[in-house]
DNA sequence: ACCACTGGCGTTACTTAATAACAGACAGGC
DNA sequence: GCCTGTCTGTTATTAAGTAACGCCAGTGGT
């Protein structure tokens, strides 16, 4: 039986581990991955990266607007959804698209495949990359003539820690 | 090896089927269904249903709101809302997230699951049910302790047809 | 017949999400 | 220095979805 990673590897652990760290390697990745690629994480995309690791909870466009409106005085919709942009250009989020929200991607790699728990009680998100997943799809798809481009998968439920804990918040 | 079935059968197969029926019985199903759960199909969200089914390809709302406004004169966003909220919860539409749209379900039963399969040159889609996945994705989550509720699943790519046909459209 | 309660719908107004289009700034290559 | 492409600022607009209020028809009890 294939191994499943867990590639946001706190994100259900515990709720108060050391985030810093997290973003520090985040956006050390992030530079690491923009250098070899050749492509430009300019301060503000920067800025934004940092803001979307603010925490494991995906964050709304225009969350990190109002943030961003906070410590600079322009910042309008354009600004933020364009570093979006790049920023999963680049592989270093990830749109959740049943939430309109974006997270942070833990290992960035371009196009790779997004499959996420989320937990509705709290509202974490974790990122899986499994394998056996993806090639299942494949199966099916290629067993009807198609082919896979880009898959979405984003699996509502609740957390270990929210089952223990018997929270029941509406992060849906 | 398990059979995947494709719900919307017609789908892929053919661009030229005899979509009539497919409404047709699409409507039937859903009178039955509201019959046997004793929810009310009134003559609004019949008609939103309908047109839902217009096509295969998933539909926006405010195109719906378009259509609808034609033939009535009252038609704001709420109206088309509620309706796709009751036939949602009535297992009659799907709503496919990454593109803000929805769909007719062609096997309507209360809460199942929605694997999809969405053509990006001409917009098609398919709905798949096949349990290996599901089963897949629990094992999944299982390990993680997570406790699954509700499964995204959007698969984008090229279907048979337009594969053949070198179509490349953006139906993004 | 009367009343109260409910669910469905019309209506207005608003929030949130995302994009278009244009202009200035700024860096790197020549 | 100057051209060129990319990044960003700015304004405006479209698309998507929700809140809140009130009307009315149907239902069910008294
Ligand atoms: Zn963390
Ligand atoms: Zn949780
Ligand atoms: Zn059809
Ligand atoms: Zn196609």
């Amino acid at each position: 039986m294939n191994q499943v990673r867990e590639t946001v590897l706190k994100s259900f652990a515990t709720a108060a581990h050391d985030h810093g760290r997290c973003i520090k390697t985040a956006l050390a990745k992030a530079e690491q991955a923009c250098v070899t690629s050749g492509k430009r994480l300019t301060p503000l995309r920067r800025r934004v990266l940092e803001l979307v690791w603010g925490s494991h909870e995906p964050v709304k466009a225009y969350e990190l607007l109002a943030l961003l409106g906070q410590e600079r005085e322009q910042a309008a919709p354009p600004t933020v959804y364009r570093a979006l942009d790049f920023l999963q250009d680049a592989g270093l989020v990830h749109r959740i698209a049943s939430l309109n929200a974006f997270v942070g991607c833990g290992e960035p790699r371009e196009g790779h495949v997004s499959q996420f728990l989320i937990c509705t009680a709290c509202g974490t998100v974790a990122e899986l990359a499994d394998p056996a997943l993806s090639s299942r799809i494949a199966d099916c798809a290629e067993r009807l003539g198609f082919r896979v481009a880009r898959e979405t998968m984003e699996i509502e439920g609740t957390c270990r820690n929210c089952q223990k804990t018997g929270k029941a918040g509406d992060h849906a």
